[in-house]
DNA sequence: TCTGGGGATATATCTAAAAC
DNA sequence: GTTTTAGATATATCCCCAGA
């Protein structure tokens, strides 16, 4: 159902795709990879610069559109926002960059159309090639008739959505900076010794005694203990027979270090795949209690979650089960502060593994007891503050990728779409 | 500049050997 | 016998670049 001023369109005629941009060869820029786009996000994610040698170019305003398989079918689709006005920079060569035409169309919708299902639903179809190497047709993206409402009308269904995307950035910028807080205080108290003693002065500064151990000077009354010593440390496992009968979609959730690389979330209620009772007991994975901390040993070391629920993981994992008085937040930390540590400690020639022996064997210092308990109860709330930020986000995701495709059929108009969103969000906070 | 083939590398999966 | 470790192999992902 579309309002009758809206017109339809051949995409080519409303937006440039690939439009000449000029960059001389050998000009340093910011160079965008594939990798720097995250699935389903609007921001770039990260650049670097570089100097230009070939590939996409484009301008602030532009949208990136991964034209490979699978990056597409994954939603590697960004919005330059991350140039000056005039700067031009450059990216992998698997980019399709699409630009507003003036006076037609919005540059922030055109990142939106582009994200709508209808529209990935035909670059994903018109994907030819190679196998497993598909890329999209431009033609047939070019001639593809889409519904283009007035340019005020666009104006005001960007904007919306934007509202949207812009509070999803701000609680990942808050999260990161809650995160480098969390880490900054854990160097200082247990790194540094700086923390708080009875009197509440930096023990260290304050004149507090060190004394000689293995690991160099620490704090008296503190010893160097293990990783072993934090907790238990429990491998995971993946049913020795991939049966398609061990896994389901409503059963328990079951974590592989992919569902990390994907999901920079501190905490992980399930992956993308659950197992059932009958899978997790024809394998050696175990049910992990909420609170217990998921260590990536295989592969790629060191990707870190925390359990929100109970949980379980593949073989990629070795999972920490913090004890009671060491508590989640430490054990979180140690593992950040010592991955680089525990890479070095692993083995494997196609490629590196920690196992659970060597990483119960790590070195760490281990602070008394009183002073991790006033810790835990110094970054409590930080942890809290994550945790509920992150599920704002959930929320937001879920409200942006239902109402807009119906913003962009014209299904519904946007006061209404708004008033949802102004629900959510009041909701949240 | 555009298009698509294909190399390089990272990661997932399967499963056998080693360790318990 | 069961669990853990890790090699072989398959797949996923990203990048480079030749030829039109």
């Amino acid at each position: 159902m579309s309002c009758s001023k809206w017109k339809e369109v051949k995409l080519i005629d409303a937006v440039e795709m690939n439009p000449r941009t000029i960059l001389k060869k050998g000009t340093l820029a910011k160079k965008v990879s594939m990798q720097d786009i995250a699935e389903f996000t609007r921001k770039i994610q990260s650049y670097e610069i570089t100097e230009f040698t070939s590939g996409s170019k484009f301008k602030n305003g532009d949208t990136l559109f991964a034209r490979i398989t699978p990056c597409l079918e994954n939603g590697k689709t960004a919005y330059v926002d991350i140039l000056e006005d005039d700067e031009v920079a450059f990216g992998s060569t698997e980019f399709i960059v699409f630009r507003a035409k003036e006076g037609i169309t919005d540059s922030k919708f055109v990142y939106y159309l582009t994200i709508s299902p209808e529209f990935r639903n035909i670059a994903i179809k018109s994907m030819t090639g190679s196998s497993g190497r598909q890329r999209v047709q431009n033609d047939v993206l070019a001639n593809t008739i889409i519904n283009l409402p007035p340019l005020q009308e666009q104006k005001r269904i960007a904007h919306l959505l934007s509202v949207i995307d812009d509070k999803i950035e701000l609680n990942n910028e808050m999260n990161k900076m809650l995160e480098e807080i969390a880490q900054a205080i854990f160097q200082r108290w247990f790194v540094d010794f700086e923390f708080p003693n009875e009197n509440g002065e930096p023990y260290k500064s304050s004149g507090g005694k060190l004394v000689e151990s293995e690991l160099g000077m620490i704090p008296e009354g503190w010893k160097v203990a293990t990783i072993g010593d934090l907790g238990s440390v429990v491998g995971g496992g993946t049913p020795s027979k991939k049966r398609e009968d061990y896994f389901t979609s409503n059963g328990i959730p079951w974590i592989t270090p992919k569902d990390l690389s994907n999901n920079k979330n501190r905490y992980i209620e399930r992956g993308s795949i659950d197992i059932t009772e009958e899978g997790l007991k024809n394998s050696s994975a175990k049910l992990l209690p909420k609170g217990t901390v998921l260590f990536s040993s295989r592969a790629p070391i060191g990707y870190l979650a925390i359990a929100k629920n109970d949980v379980t993981t593949n073989q990629g994992f070795k999972s920490v089960i913090p004890h009671k008085d060491i508590g989640t937040e430490f054990v979180f930390q140690v593992l950040k502060y010592n991955r680089e540590l525990i890479e070095s400690r692993a083995s494997g020639t196609t490629f590196k593994e920690i196992s659970g022996g060597e990483l119960k064997k790590i070195p760490i210092v281990l602070p008394k007891i009183e002073v991790i308990k006033r810790y835990n109860e110094a970054v409590k709330s930080l942890g809290d503050l994550i945790c509920n930020n992150e599920e704002e986000i959930k929320s937001l995701i879920s409200i942006r990728d239902s109402l807009l495709p119906k913003l962009m059929s014209g299904e519904i108009r946007v006061p209404d779409a708004e008033r949802e969103v102004e629900e959510c969000l009041q909701k949240s906070n």
